[in-house]
DNA sequence: GTGGTCTAGACCACA
DNA sequence: GTGGTCTAGACCACG
């Protein structure tokens, strides 16, 4: 699992971290009960600081993605709780769809393009 | 049109501006040619700063939504240049496909949800 | 409002910060849509590091008891969803009430003293 | 008497290990006398450090629930001495009782909790 | 050695 | 002027 940021995105870096997590763990890449990096590994890999790692890590455990295990460790949990999920994607998925359809694509061809984001199984999302 | 904004958002208010008015396009509601109000006019309806008002115009102007008139006029836009657009929405559409899976979306839910995002016309979303 | 916050205690300071503010909701000495200092404010006054006071915010703002305003400022929230409260607080209370009981309290004496705890209304808690 | 840890949880081991021990003589599972399990023995079968334990056994005698017999073994002590009781637990009291409050709970229903609480005989609490 | 917490600065986006 | 983010250190509780 290697992280790639990008410095200059308006995406914050924590939140950059945060993405790449999640979407290592929806493309099997990291899978249930895995061990992360260490924070300060993780820093260090990707040139961070040890703060940005640790929000990124908060996030997540918040989210439900990851458990900090006492012993010491971060592990990759199970699925988080559902949860009311349609809504909360809703807001943004709506408004990629409206610049979609003004720049010309039809439902089918946003259909598509959203069953390859689903199906695609990590690679280069520069997640911004 | 009436613009709904929300304050405690995380989304900025220029933003929440400009996704409402391309939600608007979209669905319709703005049509081109059609003319927008004044950046006053709108910044006193909204309760928000003129310069906020100013910089959502001029995200819009510059993404080719809307376009300012000879006589200081702003009017909505036809379509924008296609472009590549698949690849600008792929990076957050993985992301949100990413979480809809974790929740337990399969692929037909979220393919179902994206067009209910697609067809869906306007109603309020403020989120990113 | 005034904070008083023991740098001495186990507790974090920015659990005591969020607990303080909470306690001042309750007591009806914070008021909902009133403004609270700001973090530089309440960093200085308390003589800790803004990040401190950010953290306790985020805490309170994601529990739902405040909310911040975009255009500058951090307000009191109204009520936050009730959600399934009485499982939450069992197991510490089932904590305490154990504590109490070997130390000689009876389940009257306990009901009372929960009753005092609940009509309390601020003062001199000192939020461990 | 068995112990069920939360590896994930925010409380420390050694303190739900304290937590269980004083729930259970609460409940009446431990009585007066009896003989709590080695170290070593509960280290292993609760998949922690004998050293987690040790602070735990150290704590619980440290406050009076348990003590330490000439031969080696480690038995149930009587109530502790009782104390001004009140005062230790009004502060933590007071915060579950303002966040109740705010949840929507009136004074009735918190002092049912708070009973609730009391009798209940042990379960699986491993919160503060 | 792990994460949790805190400090004393700093820069930036937003309004 | 506000909060959001980040840095480069540091100390401590926990295991």
């Amino acid at each position: 699992m290697l992280l790639r940021l990008d410095m200059a995105s308006r995406t914050p870096i924590y939140m950059q971290i945060r993405n790449q997590v999640v979407l290592g763990i929806a493309a099997g890449e990291l899978t249930p009960g895995e061990k992360l990096p260490t924070i300060r590994a993780l820093a260090e890999q990707c040139g961070v600081n040890m703060m940005t790692v640790n929000k990124a890590y908060g996030l997540l455990r918040h989210e439900g993605y990851i458990t900090t295990d006492r012993r010491g460790g971060t592990v990759v949990a199970g699925s988080p709780g559902a949860g009311a999920l349609s809504e909360r994607y809703l807001g943004a998925l709506r408004i990629i769809a409206a610049e979609a359809r003004l720049a010309g694509m039809d439902e089918d061809g946003f259909a598509a393009l959203c069953r390859e984001a689903y199906s695609y199984n990590n690679g280069g999302a520069d997640n911004e």
